[in-house]
DNA sequence: TTATATAATTGTAATCATTACAGATTACAA
DNA sequence: TTGTAATCTGTAATGATTACAATTATATAA
C-alpha cells in the first residue's frame, strides 16, 4: 500500500502538529497497520527502515498524536496499550487465545444507560473479550 | 459496615478456595469499598488493620479472586488497574477531573453488533470517560 | 550565507506496577 | 507430635513508560 506523503503531511498539519520526517513515518505506519499495534511493534516494524528511530520518539509522537485526536489508545489489557488510526466510533473484540484484535460495528453512540443524569460524556469505549472464529475452526 | 465472616468464608468456599485470614480480609474490604480500588489503595487501607500483609500477597489473592470470578477487573486507563467485587453487568464511568469511577446500568447484553459473527463472546466492558456532575458543579 | 534561537530527536537513567522466587510461617493430617 | 503441603512474606527481577540532558535539525534574522 503506497501512500502520498502530502497526504499525511496535511494531515499533520491540519492539527498544527509539524511534519517532521519521523512523525510523517509513524502516521504511514498507523494508516498502513491498523492492527492496533503496540509501541514495541511500532518500534521494531520501523527500526529495519529508519535504524536511527529511538522509541522514546514513538512514545512522544503517540502522545502528540493522542492530544490532537489523531489516533485513539486502546487499553483492553492492563499490559498492553495499543494504538488505532480509526477514531470512528466501533467496539474492539480481543481473542483471548491468539491475541489479535478485531474491529467490530456497535451502536455505542445509541447504548441506553442510566445513573448518568449531568454527566458529560468525552468518550465511549466497548471491549469483548473470547474466541475468534479462526481459533475455533483450528 | 458489618460483615458476617461466614459469608465471607461460605463464598471463598465455595469457590474452591481456602478462606484463610489475609482473604477473608480482603474480600471483606472489596465488599465494603465497592470504589473501584487500585492494589495500592487496598494494601494502604488494610495495611493499618494487618501491618503484616503484603502486597504480593494481595497481588496473589485478586488473581486468584480474578480466575474464580470473584472479581473482575477494571481497565479504563493503562495505567492503573482496578478491582470490582461487582461482576453484574454494568458500565463504568471514570471522571477526566476528580479521577473517580463511577457505575453506571447499561443494556450490555443486547448492544446490536456487526461483525462477530461465529465468534464466542466471554466478557463485555463499556468504559465512558468525562467530567461527572459533581465536578461541574464546582 | 552565517549566526543564532527554537524545536525535535536520541540515548540513557529513573520510575512505577507487577511478577518471580526463595525462605518463613501456617494449616492439617497421620 | 511430626511431617508435608499450602500460604504468606520480603526482596529481587522484569518491563513499560517517562524524565532528562545532550545532540541534531529547522527556522529566522543579520
Ligand atoms: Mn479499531
Ligand atoms: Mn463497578
Ligand atoms: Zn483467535
Ligand atoms: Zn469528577
Amino acid at each position: 500500500m503506497k501512500h502520498h506523503i502530502e497526504n499525511l503531511t496535511e494531515k499533520l498539519l491540519s492539527r498544527n502538529i509539524k511534519p517532521s520526517y519521523q512523525r510523517i513515518k509513524i502516521l504511514e505506519y498507523l494508516t498502513d497497520n491498523c492492527t492496533h499495534p503496540t509501541v514495541d511493534k511500532i518500534f521494531c516494524d520501523l527500526h529495519k527502515e529508519i535504524p536511527t528511530l529511538s522509541k522514546t520518539t514513538i512514545y512522544n509522537t503517540l502522545n502528540l498524536f493522542l492530544e490532537a485526536n489523531l489516533v485513539r489508545v486502546i487499553t483492553i489489557e492492563d499490559n498492553e496499550t495499543r494504538y488505532d488510526i480509526d477514531t470512528t466510533n466501533h467496539g474492539h473484540f480481543k481473542c483471548q487465545n491468539c491475541g489479535e484484535i478485531y474491529d467490530f460495528e456497535a451502536d455505542i453512540e445509541n447504548i441506553k444507560v442510566d445513573g448518568l443524569n449531568n454527566f458529560i460524556i468525552n468518550d465511549k469505549s466497548l471491549y469483548f473479550k473470547g474466541i475468534c472464529g479462526k481459533c475455533q475452526s483450528a
